[in-house]
DNA sequence: CTGTTAAATAGACGCTGTCAACTGCGCGCA
DNA sequence: TGCGCGCAGTTGACAGCGTCTATTTAACAG
């Protein structure tokens, strides 16, 4: 048969194609997100996608906005704990957020930071998501210094955690934790002891938080 | 003409081709290594790679090493200023030393920490050369805190300068700093609020290592 | 009934990594 | 001197990839 297939309105190839590329994406990483592969998962010849994304790109670029906003929910939800449970929690929380989303997907976290694989500056909707994200820890470093709340800090706090994200899905320092279990202890460890330098550490700037 | 051609004991194809490699690495991403392009510029068949590197990984394999080499020993120097300039000056330059190397060859270093690109298990030789440069992070984190030294301060110290490297590599973070010198400036006031931070807080844990 | 457009199909092109087969040059050895 | 073997390449072929172009058909608007 060619041309245009009879009508079937419950089919969504779009969000089909959305979700094979993103399974495509987790289990084999960028290089087995392939124009055709995407297709055949989706059972449509390999020319159809084009018809909803302009290329290769663009599909990744829709999953990038995607993972960025859901990012951004988990760490708009930890920061969310500050009036119930304190800063101390809230970082703690977002640092675990930042880390878990990294884990869960890491197919598409790696996506997320590799301007080389999805540009921003082709896709305005990456860049505005990813600025969403931002913001969120950047909220956090107000709401933990307040007043004295400093662009390094925030630099910090975004480096501890991305760097932390990416040391564990990209083996070196996941290698050296046997089990999931000393994983999961030691990332608590790390965890508490970033809180205490960065919340403890306002002190000698003049910050009076107390530490615990 | 066919076969081998005269002999040249002038010529190493085996550099020519990693030298090749490097360039194109960085100067196109990773997309940009093909073997054939590679094979073009060094100025032989296509083919002829496979004479000295199994397959495509292979040859990014030897670039991986190289380049944690080159790291290991930008650490190195970084650690062996204690004697003469303190702890927290040599913090602050291993910081340093590691996200210069990153801003200055970002297409090498995002290969060295993508087990997606070139499988550390595939090739003992980078699973070791990492090694080497972790043990040297790990040194610095030994000679700052002494006795009270955990694995927990460790990950923070790298954790820290691989995110920064990251970020500011693949875009996010230097694309809010307008100019090179306010990078510049930012990057040196980070350094040094984190070495407050990583150094002061010993004094959290019984450390008494004296802040400034 | 006709024209237009959306949603696909079909085929081709050049590029890629890699497998297989072949070709010389030069060295060790008889 | 002659011979064989292995190193260092060459050439050709294949399948898979992204993407361009052209085509086909279903649905709809006037």
């Amino acid at each position: 048969m060619r041309g245009r297939p009879k009508a079937d309105p419950d089919r969504d190839l779009r969000g089909e194609l959305l979700r094979t590329s993103r399974l495509l994406l987790e289990q084999g990483g960028t290089a087995a997100l392939s124009m055709r592969e995407v297709a055949r998962l989706a059972g449509c010849t390999h020319q159809a996608p084009y018809h909803y994304f302009e290329d290769r790109e663009t599909i990744l670029a829709a999953l990038v906005v995607e993972g960025f906003d859901e990012l951004t929910d988990r760490l708009r939800a930890a920061n969310d704990l500050v009036p119930a449970q304190g800063v101390r929690a809230a970082m703690i929380a977002s640092g675990r957020a930042y880390v878990d989303f990294a884990l869960s997907q890491p197919g598409l976290f790696r996506v997320m930071f590799r301007p080389d694989v999805c540009n921003p500056l082709r896709f305005p909707a990456v860049m505005e998501a990813g600025s969403r994200a931002r913001n969120e820890l950047d909220r956090l470093n107000l709401i933990a210094h307040g007043n004295h709340a400093t662009a390094e800090q925030a630099t910090i706090l975004w480096a501890h955690v991305h760097g932390l994200a990416c040391l564990l899905i990209d083996g070196p320092l996941s290698m050296s934790l046997e089990t999931d279990h000393q994983r999961q202890r030691h990332l608590e460890a790390v965890a508490h002891r970033f809180a205490d330098m960065a919340l403890g550490a306002g002190d000698l700037t003049g910050s009076n938080f107390p530490v615990r």
